[in-house]
DNA sequence: ATTATAAACTGATTCAGATCAACTTTTTGT
DNA sequence: ACAAAAAGTTGATCTGAATCAGTTTATAAT
């Protein structure tokens, strides 16, 4: 019995594991050698498509698992008392996304598909015990907790001081930066998201994201047609984003 | 002569120890029982006080240490390219600093005395190896960085959304919030960083900080006589940060 | 296809907070 | 104790982005 759902496993899955996930080398699986991915691969349920504007997570619920993004993108965002919302960021594959819910056991914001999206699941304490014999999904765990503090403090930076040109700026050279690292092009690229969703981002309105948008276009920085974006000076865009990239 | 060595560290160090440590409900040693105690007494270094001023750790240095305040309080800042400093947090006894260090393996950040401070000093290679026999200890970890995620987009949505009234009510609300929790007055008390300081964190000038507390002062919401605050209506000091202490 | 609805853009006006400038108080160093 | 420097406060003015309003374009629904 054991060996028929195995083989069951093997048959279905054999795409959907993560030793031949493409991702592995920007998720959890990276620098896992077979054996250690293949008990990774044990604890992760891989979800089906979601469509645009479904939840991954809802505020509040209770903190059980963390997802892997698979394919599409997702934001998260906080939804105050007086109902106003903030996005705290967006997401794309390979990224591991929920583990702000451990300290307080509940999730403290809302997952968000900005397209079709596809998400690995994983349960918070498998993983965590899992990382007990596996020091390398542990130190990962770690790395992306890590990393995750340092962007929010490079936001901290960005909402602080820099002005609507900097920030619209280093919101491209970001995105360009995290389509490369995903072997797409950096030059050439759809904002999975709305120009609502930039300017609540970036602590600014609409009007201004267009306007900014519309001026570096009219300088020959970028070229947009609707959710399209060509950055056509790269030097000129890391200049306006004082190279804070 | 291990003996020795034993018997010295009790002779000179008895309140010198995680278990003696009043802090420890708010650090790391929180549910850890006497032996796990003494385990993380083991790899924990105590630093003498520092002065005002003095760094604890300097951006771009090797990540190699994380810290727990004993005394004191201390800031975080990143220093930008073109040289501006942007303070990302300030920290009180009871507070494990530098995790955000792991990912990339240097210092994103200094960390500099606000005022004479003590911390511990524990490597953080040595803590994570502890944290595999002690899961409260490796929860506890997790748990640390998990919340200070959320504290920085608890920041993101202040400087997203908020005027200066707000950021400055939430500012001291916060502040009031921790104090009470390290068991001193939730109503009066010193700020331990300059106005500048104050204004540079919640991304305003130091003009709008010293006019937004010259107000709050003004409609009887706070006393203040140089850094010494006291809290008068807290109330009204709850609606102006929009109940989002 | 055609209408309804939402998203995006553009212009005119307003305003909160930045900037500039002067002064007062506090802190620091000798 | 004193001078010098730094920190904090207050007022006047300016400005970048918000707000308000209207139009155009894209998306969704029938």
């Amino acid at each position: 019995m054991n060996h028929n759902i195995s083989l069951q496993n093997v048959s279905i899955s054999s795409s959907m594991q993560c030793c031949n996930c493409n991702l592995n080398s920007l998720c959890m699986a990276v620098s896992l050698d077979l054996s250690e991915m293949s008990k990774l691969d044990r604890i992760i349920s891989r979800g089906k498509p979601m469509r645009k504007g479904q939840l991954l997570s809802t505020q509040g619920e209770n903190f059980i698992s963390v997802f892997a993004l698979k394919t599409g993108s997702v934001k998260t965002y906080t939804t105050s008392a007086e109902g106003d919302e903030q996005i705290t960021g967006f997401y794309f594959p390979g990224d591991l996304i929920g583990l702000n819910g451990i300290h307080s056991g509940t999730c403290p914001d809302s997952i968000q598909a900005l397209e079709t999206t596809t998400a690995c699941k994983i349960e918070f304490e498998q993983l965590d015990q899992l990382s007990v014999d596996l020091p390398k999904l542990r130190r990962q765990i770690l790395k992306t907790m890590s990393k995750d503090i340092c962007n929010e403090q490079n936001m901290l930076q960005l909402l602080a001081n820099k002005n609507s040109d900097e920030r619209v700026a280093t919101f491209l050279l970001r995105l360009s930066n995290r389509f490369k690292a995903r072997g797409f092009s950096e030059s050439r690229f759809r904002l999975p998201m709305s120009r609502n969703e930039i300017a609540n981002y970036l602590g600014l309105t609409v009007e201004t994201v267009s306007r900014v948008f519309t001026r570096m276009q009219k300088n020959g920085f970028i070229l947009v047609n609707n959710k399209e974006i060509q950055i056509v000076e790269l030097k000129a865009l890391l200049k306006l984003a004082n190279n804070t990239a």
